[in-house]
DNA sequence: ACCTGAACACCGTTCAAGT
DNA sequence: ACCTGAACACCGTTCAAGT
């Protein structure tokens, strides 16, 4: 229902509804209280409307979902270059850009990455900084395109598992160390010994940690391979 | 309903449920007509079951996903060192062999990526090849354990892309000069300059080169961190 | 044009009752 | 122990009717 609960046109200028007013509301909900709280009828009590009154502005649920995605890589700051700073610098920089944005949501973000749509479509903009660094750093054309990707498909992995996770960092050891543990002997060998070599310090995974030295790993790869 | 349509318990020996049977016709569901078509009572439907019956083998819908994800990982074939080849290809053959699984059932993957308890779960063991072939290749293994996160959390990334857009029911190859040409001026001039001198046909891509690529560019990096 | 109420065709899951 | 039928508390979406 709505606030006078009475059907028909709102007067001119009262205007209770519209798209951006619709996606903040469902933003909202998602942030606050998960992806599957996020029902028509739940985000049309929080607009006190009518369930139907959402169709006038959006044709379906998936395109609320689509919407929301904009929103989160909307929410993308424009990566400045390091002025004098190596290319690098400037690849790892849009790298953190990116995981900050996407984690800005958590919630959402799962969704955004598993949406076909949402992903290909947005991700053409918000690609430019990878490519602004790689030219920079005086790659040709298809090892920049080749590197972007690489990248790209290494950072919506690496936040797939890191938001499938509450804490930013969380003991792997307790875990690993006793699964592997109770592995029938030489069913994992190898990744036996390299957990017990680094023994349970060794394996309070730190995603910050983590991600820093995988984009050294892969910005170490991009220049062996195209130099 | 069952076979006779007759509710109470089945004579000895009869035993028409079984865990391992249900997530066979689960299986079967997903592969054939997509997630969202493996229903709680479509699956009861299949096996010629009253809805009900199912939760005496299973919990929830959740608890049937997850032992999906158990079968999809159960199709990774262990891989085989080549006897006297390089470890940068043991390596490269882990990933190949990951990706096969995962593609090996495209509808669930997605699902079995995006849900946290199923990859954390499985990955153990799953991801020993991978140590195997950079243990022989000499790292220490505190870079072991970096390097094999890095590549494991590409192949995810990589198949979110490969498998949105083979599950997309609409626009299914975008065209991205199409996309970069209709930008307003300037405001991707890097990508637009890539793309541009990559044209059309430098643009067609192929999953399979990409992945590739990719994985060279993995590979190096993993050589020149550790060494 | 915009909003509403009722209705349709579904869901996952609980519960009590059958054998 | 295993299965069933009815019921509960939801869904997304269509449609006709209001102003």
């Amino acid at each position: 229902m709505n606030t006078a609960g009475k059907p028909g046109r709102p007067r001119t200028g009262e205007q209770r509804l519209s798209r951006a007013a619709i996606l903040a509301a469902a933003l909202r909900i998602v942030d606050d209280e998960g992806l599957e709280a996020m029902t028509m009828r739940r985000l049309a009590a929080a607009l006190g409307v009518n369930p139907m009154s959402i169709y006038h502005h959006l044709p379906n649920k998936a395109a609320v979902f689509a919407g929301l995605a904009e929103l989160v890589f909307a929410g993308l700051d424009d990566v400045r270059p390091r002025p004098g700073g190596p290319w690098q610098d400037e690849v790892k920089d849009a790298a953190r850009a990116y995981r900050a944005a996407l984690k800005a949501h958590p919630n959402l973000a799962l969704q955004v990455l598993s949406d076909p749509s949402a992903v290909s479509d947005v991700v053409v903009v918000t690609v430019e900084p990878f490519y602004r660094a790689l030219e920079r750093g005086g790659l040709p054309p298809r090892a920049i395109f080749e590197s972007v990707n690489t990248i790209v498909d290494f950072v919506h992995g690496f936040l797939l598992g890191e938001l499938s996770v509450r804490a930013a960092t969380f003991e792997l050891a307790p875990d690993l160390v006793d699964r592997v543990q109770k592995l029938p002997d030489g069913k994992a060998p190898a990744l036996t010994r390299v957990v017990n070599a680094l023994g349970r310090d060794g394996l309070h995974y730190d995603f910050d940690g983590g991600f820093e030295s995988a984009l050294t790993l892969l910005v170490n790869g991009i220049e062996s391979t195209a130099g």
